[in-house]
DNA sequence: TTGTCAAGAAGGAACGTTCGCTTTAATCTT
DNA sequence: AAGATTAAAGCGAACGTTCCTTCTTGACAA
């Protein structure tokens, strides 16, 4: 083939990544040869080498797009809350939980319902060694944080969120629980999400 | 040297295991090689190789080890909780943050505090892969959630939480805020533990 | 001496990457 | 319209490096 098409090049270029993708799911970033990833795309080293510089490259890539779901998930549930009447926070969460594990199906030959969790892990494990990845999550975060944080300065305004405790650290807690989810439905079984959702329910219905 | 005492071989094993675990936290189990290891830990091939089978087995030794100490801090906390009167949740957590934070200056020249933080995430990633660690972990965390679990029915049987949510599926959220937790610490800044604390009390006082 | 420990060189496999060649689609020429 | 030309895409063997591990050698305690 020679002089495709750029719809034939973006093709190949998702091709590579999915390949990659399974494969860093199924090892971890590190523990994936690019042999296996040449396996895994159905591509000869030249073609994949061609897209990208390298395995760094082709590790960053996958990273940025599997956090960039993550974010998109959060987002949208933010976004989706309306102002009035103010949603139980665990509903708005629960809708979270949901997208992060819609994610699963919507990627090509993602079967698994816990491939999409681990790869975030493993993402985190990048993150915690390579500090361009870094960055890039902790811009991330804040984004999403400033986000949600004038959503529960709305709670805060309508009395049922006291007032002495910053928005951000509520936030962040928030934050937490979708985190500690992933872990545990990528490392446990398939309950987390009514869990967390349940869970959150009683923490928030308290009684002092 | 020869036929050296059983303490002098323990201390070498130890020795063997800091450096080790040293060079995990700062690359990742399968970034770092073993001549990192060993340069870090300041022995050679043929001692290492005398007290671990091979990389393999010093992955699982660190990992488990990690996990224990997370196991550990839970465990405190739940049995540190005095069951009259019923001490605010956010506050029994912060006792578990405040241990699994600790464990960074007790560990050997861990001076940095998101040491240990990161080391979990590694670790979590490695369970992601490797179908043996995960089930260590798996056990581990179900004995945690039983522990907790008669934790939380207290609260219930007090009236503090409500009865129609099983208190497993409130321990396994409590749980994923720690593990968020632990994320946040080893990837964005140090004001993970006062923001989960003081995020979970305005949670846990929501009106509804 | 004798038995054990540690060191460090060396082995062999596997790694990521490069490079020269072949194949093929798009374009040019007639 | 059809063949010739061109340039890019893809292939896979081979490269140099680095990996984990083993083995030989020397040294020290008993």
């Amino acid at each position: 083939m020679a002089r495709v098409s750029q719809a034939h090049l973006d093709a190949r270029r998702r091709q590579i990544l999915d390949g990659a993708r399974r494969s860093f799911t199924r090892n971890g970033f590190h523990a994936t040869s690019m042999q296996d990833v040449l396996t895994e795309t159905g591509l000869s080293a030249g073609a994949v080498y061609r897209y990208f510089r390298g395995k760094d490259e082709l590790i960053e890539a996958v990273a940025s797009e599997a956090f960039a779901d993550v974010s998109a998930a959060f987002e949208t549930a933010a976004h989706g809350a309306p102002l009035r009447p103010l949603r139980p926070l665990h509903e708005v969460l629960t809708e979270v939980l949901d997208a992060v594990l819609r994610k699963q199906a919507e990627k090509a030959g993602a079967t698994d319902p816990q491939a999409f969790p681990r790869l975030v892990i493993q993402v985190w494990g990048e993150a915690a060694r390579n500090e361009p990845l870094r960055r890039t999550l902790n811009d991330g975060y804040s984004r999403m944080r400033g986000i949600w944080g004038e959503l529960i300065e709305d709670y805060q305004k309508a009395g049922q969120l006291r007032t002495d405790v910053p928005p951000d650290r509520i936030v962040r807690t928030l934050l937490a629980v979708i985190q500690g989810f992933i872990i545990q439905r990528a490392l446990f079984d398939e309950g987390a999400g009514e869990a967390i959702s349940d869970g959150l329910r009683a923490l928030t219905t308290m009684q002092a």
